[in-house]
DNA sequence: TTTATATATCAATAATATTTGATGTAAGAT
DNA sequence: ATCTTACATCAAATATTATTGATATATAAA
């Protein structure tokens, strides 16, 4: 089966996305609140710009959603997907996994 | 909090690991069984240089391991990882979410 | 000991992702 | 209407990753 599935390709882009440190911290802070740009920029130390661009790529990811209110915009973990990749890795979990057949 | 705990980090190359569509592809055939260099690169049809490449990189995260027997090469899941990153997403399922509080 | 096979590594290139600083946009305040 | 603030986007520069083809290493077979 040389082609991936869909789903593992939404999969893979949520793990890339997952995979940059600045994007973990985003999200570990967005684990206990929903923030805004500005407070997120406050509390990471980092350029707004750079904040942006990060945060764009977790919402293409699927992984953060965001509200806009007045001039501010609210971004929140989008739980659904951090389920669907949990029950992803849970499907390794529960293999049971042959040894080799001997290779020649 | 600016900086990323050790854990962390370990738990992101990991996440960047299974970022890549070939990797995840290694990583679901190893799911059901041990397999061989020679194997994969059959069944993945993919140049020999490019997947070692990509099993070293799978190794690096800890996501795979290899021994060796003859001259073949076995590599198959380290399942423990896998079990770290499904416990890293499970507090986020369990997070619970406080709305922003008014931004000024 | 020569030869073949399985795999790893390397150097060069190509492709992708990230950072930076500047500019654009839209909401609200003056 | 003008100004400010919060955020997004863009283009250029840089950094990181992946691909390719060639070569190295190590095992085992002849």
């Amino acid at each position: 089966m040389p082609t991936t599935s869909y789903d593992s390709i939404q999969i893979g882009a949520s793990f890339r996305a997952l995979s940059e440190p600045l994007r973990l911290q985003i999200i570990e802070l967005l684990r206990s609140q929903e923030l805004c740009v500005c407070e997120l920029c406050d509390r990471l130390d980092v350029s707004q710009s750079k904040l942006s661009f990060h945060l764009k790529n977790l919402k293409e990811a699927n992984l953060v959603r965001s509200r806009q209110q007045g001039r501010w915009m609210y971004y929140s973990l989008n739980l659904p997907q951090f389920v669907a990749l949990e029950q992803y890795l849970a499907e390794y979990r529960r293999a049971d996994i042959l040894p080799a057949r001997g290779c020649e």
